[in-house]
DNA sequence: CGTATGACGAGCC
DNA sequence: AGGCTCGCCATAC
């Protein structure tokens, strides 16, 4: 598009995303070159239209726990998203990385 | 242009 | 094992 900013590729990237599938930020930040700049993905989908609507209920953090606390309001909404895409939570809110994590292949 | 933010991560206790 | 603190970096104002 006609920004190639960071956040830009943010979204770009988690569209890629399947559902019944998940990634962390810091997979995320990763991939675009900047593993520190975790918090950058979290920003993106914080900064993020709702008119362009974006898979971002795709994107979890380490944890696997869906975050979206800082207005402590939007976690159930995203928990059943996934939920309806067969994501799995367990006892604690969190997803099982091991089998949901989206692996990124760049061929 | 400079300061503060922020949906995180890793380390330390 | 679980919780708290500090640090990173691009974007917003």
């Amino acid at each position: 598009m006609k920004s190639d900013s960071f956040f830009e590729q943010v979204y770009q990237l988690i569209a890629t995303i399947p559902p019944g599938k998940v990634a962390t930020y810091g997979q995320i930040a990763v991939l675009l070159g900047r593993p520190q700049a975790a918090k950058m993905v979290g920003w993106a989908l914080h900064q993020l239209p709702e008119h362009r609507s974006r898979p971002w209920h795709r994107v979890i953090n380490r944890k696997g726990a869906i975050s979206y606390d800082s207005k402590n309001s939007g976690q159930s909404l995203q928990k059943y998203l996934l939920e309806a895409e067969g994501v799995k939570f367990d006892a604690h809110d969190r997803v099982d990385l091991k089998k949901y994590q989206h692996i990124f292949q760049n061929t």
